[in-house]
Formats: C-alpha cells, sequence, structure tokens
DNA sequence: CTTGAATGTTAAGTTAAGGTTAATACATTT
DNA sequence: AAATGTATTAACCTTAACTTAACATTCAAG
C-alpha cells in the first residue's frame, strides 16, 4: 500500500492545532480529513473509512475517551488506529487511553518531525494486515488474502490477471466498466496489448465462474452482475 | 496466552531504574529478566526469547539504537516487540528508534501506573498473532519454542530460515504471503537477497514435508494448505 | 434484413515466473 | 582445522500464464 492511499482522520477543537497536523501530514501526501468533535469524528470516520485517527483528549460534547469508545464498537473500526493526542503527563487520560482500545498516544506541543515518524510507525501495522480483504456478493466471495474465488463454497482458484479482472468487476457489482478502464486498472497504463486480450480473459472467467455473471455492454465494456 | 507467561527484557545501564523496572513489572506477574548494556542484551535475548525487550537508549558499549538494529538482524526478533526508554524530548533518538524497527518509545521518569498500562497495550498485540508456543493445522505441527516441526507425529527439523518460512506461512493457512512480504519478515528488509532464494526455500520444504502443502500463486506469492 | 464494427472463440506462440540442480560461500560444530 | 551443516548464487530448465492472430459470430444501426 501506497503512502498516498492511507486516509487520516484529525479530530479536535482548537482549530489551529488542527491546521497544523494537516498541514504536517498532507506535505508528507497522506489524505487527511478533519473533525472538531466527537460527533462529528464518527460521521466523517463512517464516510471516509480512515485507516488512522487521532483524537484529541479534551473536546466539548464527548471527549476522546468516549468518541474512541463508540468507534470501538462499530464494527468498521475494530481495526482501526486509534491514537491519542494528549497533553504532557495526564497520567489517567492515558491509562483510561489504553483501557478504551486505543493504540498510542501522542503528546502535545507537536514536533513535526517526530510526529510524522510517530504516524508512519503506526501506519506501518497496517501494511501486512490491508492486503486482507474478503467480500461477497451474492454466492460469490473474493478472499484476496487467500487469493481464490469462492463460488458456493467452492474454492476457485484463478491466474493473477483473470484474478485481478474478476476483482476489479466484483468491486462493484452492476457497474459498467469501460474497456480503458480495464486495461488501465489490470494492466496498468504502460503496457500496451493488443484488442482480443481483455476479451480472452473474459471468456476464461466465464468458463470457470459461469458464463451470465459477465455482461458484454457493446462498444463500452463489461460489468458483473449476479 | 496468560500475562504469566510473558517474558520481558529490560535493559538499561542503572541498576537502580532496572530495579525499579523489574519490581513493578514482576509485582504485574511477568517474567522479567535484566541486562546492563547492548551486548548483555542480545546474549540474554537468545537465551531467553523474550516477547518484549525495553532498551534504554543511552548505553555504554553498544547503545539502544544499535542493540535495536542487531536484534532486528536476527530472525528470532523479527517479532519481538522493541520500546526504546528515553527522557523526555529526545527528538532524534526517537525518530533514529523508529526507523531502526523500535515499536514505541517509554519516556523516563517512569511512573509506574503508566507504564504498566503501556506494556500492556504492548503485548496485547501479541495475543492475537501466535508468534509463541506450539501451533497446529491439521497433521502439520509446529513447536516454536524448540525449533521442530511435526508431521503425523514424526519429527522433522529444519534449519533456521527454511523454519523461519515454514513458520510464517503456516501462521496463517491459506493466506498468500507475496514474495516482497515473506523477503521482509525472513530476510529481513536491509538483507538482499537473489531472486532464486525463496524458491531454494521453498523447495526444500516441499521436499521435506510434502510438495502439496505449499501452493505457488505465481506473481504472487506462495500459501500453505493442508 | 443487411452489414460491418465489435466481440467471441480457439489454438498456437511467447514470455515471465518459478523450479531444479549443483557449486560456492558462509557458519557451526567437533 | 576438519567436518558437517546452512545459506546463497548462478546457470539452466519447465511451465503456467499471458498474448496474439486468425477466423467465427453477434448485434444494433441503417
Amino acid at each position: 500500500m501506497d503512502v498516498n492511499d492511507f486516509k487520516i482522520l484529525l479530530v479536535d477543537d482548537e482549530t489551529d492545532v488542527l491546521d497544523f497536523m494537516k498541514y504536517n501530514l498532507e506535505k508528507e501526501g497522506f489524505w487527511v480529513y478533519t473533525a472538531h468533535n466527537g460527533v462529528e469524528a464518527i460521521q466523517m470516520a463512517k464516510k471516509m473509512n480512515p485507516h488512522l485517527i487521532i483524537l484529541d483528549l479534551m473536546m466539548p460534547k464527548m471527549d476522546g475517551i468516549e468518541t474512541c469508545r463508540e468507534l470501538r464498537n462499530i464494527p468498521e473500526f475494530k481495526n482501526t488506529i486509534i491514537t491519542f493526542l494528549t497533553a504532557r503527563d495526564e497520567d489517567y487520560s492515558q491509562i483510561a487511553g489504553f483501557e478504551v482500545g486505543a493504540d498510542d498516544y501522542i503528546t502535545k506541543p507537536i514536533k513535526p518531525r517526530v510526529f510524522i515518524s510517530r504516524i508512519r510507525a503506526l501506519l506501518r501495522r497496517l501494511e501486512t494486515n490491508e492486503t486482507t480483504g474478503k467480500f461477497a456478493v451474492g454466492d460469490i466471495e473474493i478472499d484476496r488474502e487467500r487469493y481464490v474465488v469462492v463460488k458456493a463454497g467452492k474454492e476457485i482458484s484463478l491466474p493473477r490477471k483473470e484474478f485481478e479482472l474478476m476483482n476489479l468487476l466484483v468491486s462493484k457489482p452492476g457497474r459498467v466498466f469501460k474497456r480503458e478502464e480495464i486495461l488501465s486498472k489490470v494492466w496498468g497504463t504502460d503496457t500496451i496489448v493488443g484488442d482480443r486480450t481483455i476479451d480472452v480473459h473474459i471468456r476464461k472467467l466465464r468458463e470457470k465462474i459461469g458464463d451470465d455473471y459477465f455482461k458484454t455492454i457493446k462498444g463500452i465494456g463489461y460489468k458483473f452482475d449476479a
């Protein structure tokens, strides 16, 4: 996973702290979202699905501890990394923080270099677990972790390109992917392949998964449907 | 895994700091070992195979950073949690620490409650990953303590690299490990080995354990399956 | 109902990825 | 310092995966 794919949600009621962190993180290429309180934070988190959430402890409405607890109760955020932002020496908060499922805490005042370094260390944890992803549509399940497609409980293993193509199409069932788009996403922008290559791969998928899952939209592209 | 099974190695040149930490950790039921410098630390680590190592940054002979680097080069300690102990505000050390593969750092002076809480948070990570003890899948059992693989009751002893590779793959049966990932986890990020090295090791495993346990996903990596 | 551009199909050609082996370098024991 | 055991490399081999090309079929516009 590339640095530029990481999404970070910053939550703090003080706008200047927020801006300062945002500036530093964006400079490093992260996607940064912000919220001013716990309530906003949860809304934003649901929308953006960030990889890392940095929560200030002291906030109006809902404090960091409480926000963290709520987040941890939402299954989506079970694996999200949550870090607290605290003033030095707030011992009790630190303890409560860990108990409530925080992964780390960062002390204010923030020093850019340490801060960035810390963030990187935290995100490093994700890199191994982030290739992980299973999702299902109808009786088809795609398991990126094991690199297999499961159809009605039966494992079908596909070669790389076929798998990637399958994965792309299934990622948005019903949506039509233009040939161009497929080429750039599965083959990459710099590879040039002949006209029939996509068709041949679709053919193999139809053979292995089933004819009627893949629909051709002439002149446009293909779509997956259950 | 029970608290009482966790082994922690403390490394600091100041005996009273050492004693203080030791006292507090033992009170909580951890097994605590100590060392006064980097050299001792590495010896002790090899003997005790601790789950967590706390390294003071400033030490005679070999400092914390250097010790950490050395440790990370030993495959056994790839998954060991390493934390630095620093005086407040040693920014640069912190950065170097993370770069060298540290998981966290703890600031002095140590406050017992925060300290313990922190340690628990760190060790919690281990509970999910099966990094310790014995582990079995189907008729294959891996004994990490003794460095032995048991297949259908028969012990097969593997050399270190083969064992590490085996261990990695078996740790998540079915999951595909990318070549890169295997390299960084078994060989380490800083070692560069030729293209065929992984294959050769896989070959040896197939020879010793059985062909069909190891599946190749071309262009991606390998997975273990029973 | 034509018709031609777009896609389907098949099988044969390529190639990149991995398999295999043996030789060499490197480490440990004894 | 042999001897034994491990790890890595290099050279070559094998194949599945991928691509292409040639021909067949479809389907939607006229």
